[in-house]
DNA sequence: CATAGGATCGCCT
DNA sequence: GGCGATCCTATGT
């Protein structure tokens, strides 16, 4: 089991990341415990110039500052005005580019996310969706920024899994009709027919 | 200062 | 399939 460096999220091919990073763990450490899950489902934001992204056009508020950092850091905004959802900035510094984590297979600290979530089975649902994986892992705005790495009680690893291309889906992108053209973009990634995708997912 | 709207979810019919 | 929850952000006066 490997950690994922920030070099790795430095890389300059987002769409290439949010595949990548298919089958990776999303760990986090905070006081109720340890939990993690398996990456099942992505979308990558391509900065200045996705209608869809925080940052497009170079927009720059106290929000989307940290989608300015070099890849590596962690990007969390409110939507909805309930739901926290978790991004992983990549791309180097000044080049907007973030990863929206849609969806987890749940591994282990079941307990604790089962309690976050004030649900009694362990199962696809704890982690089904951005709001949900964040709420069950504990993510929050407040961790907006904060660098990916185990003393900071969020961060990645691997175990060396991979999937066969024909596993892989790919498509538009979940409710970003409001981004024009940009909506249309093949910007999601996800594991065909896995139960914790959400929507479409063959 | 006021206001509209959102990278969603869960419950209802 | 529809809708309400809930609040921060961005934008406009």
């Amino acid at each position: 089991m490997d950690i994922l460096t920030p070099e790795y999220f430095r890389h300059e091919d987002t769409l290439w990341l949010a595949k990548d990073l298919l089958g990776k763990i999303l760990v986090t450490r905070f006081t109720e415990g340890f939990t993690c899950g398996r990456i099942v489902e992505t979308e990558a934001y391509l900065g200045q110039t996705d209608r869809a992204c925080h940052a497009y056009g170079g927009r720059r508020t106290a929000r989307t500052e940290p989608m300015y950092l070099p890849g590596g850091y962690a990007y969390v905004y409110l939507c909805y005005g309930i739901h926290h959802l978790f991004n992983i900035v990549t791309h180097r510094q000044d080049m907007p580019h973030a990863i929206l984590i849609r969806a987890l297979e749940p591994l282990m600290g079941m307990d604790v996310m089962m309690q976050r979530r004030k649900k009694h089975k362990p199962d696809a649902s704890l982690t089904r969706g951005p709001g949900s994986l964040s709420k069950a892992l504990g993510l929050h705005t407040r961790h907006s920024g904060t660098l990916l790495k185990p003393s900071c009680g969020i961060y990645l690893a691997e175990d060396g899994i991979t999937y066969p291309e024909n596993l892989i889906g790919c498509g538009p992108r979940i409710g970003v009709d409001y981004a024009g053209e940009d909506a249309r973009l093949a910007c999601r990634f996800y594991l065909r027919g896995n139960p914790g995708v959400s929507k479409p997912n063959l």
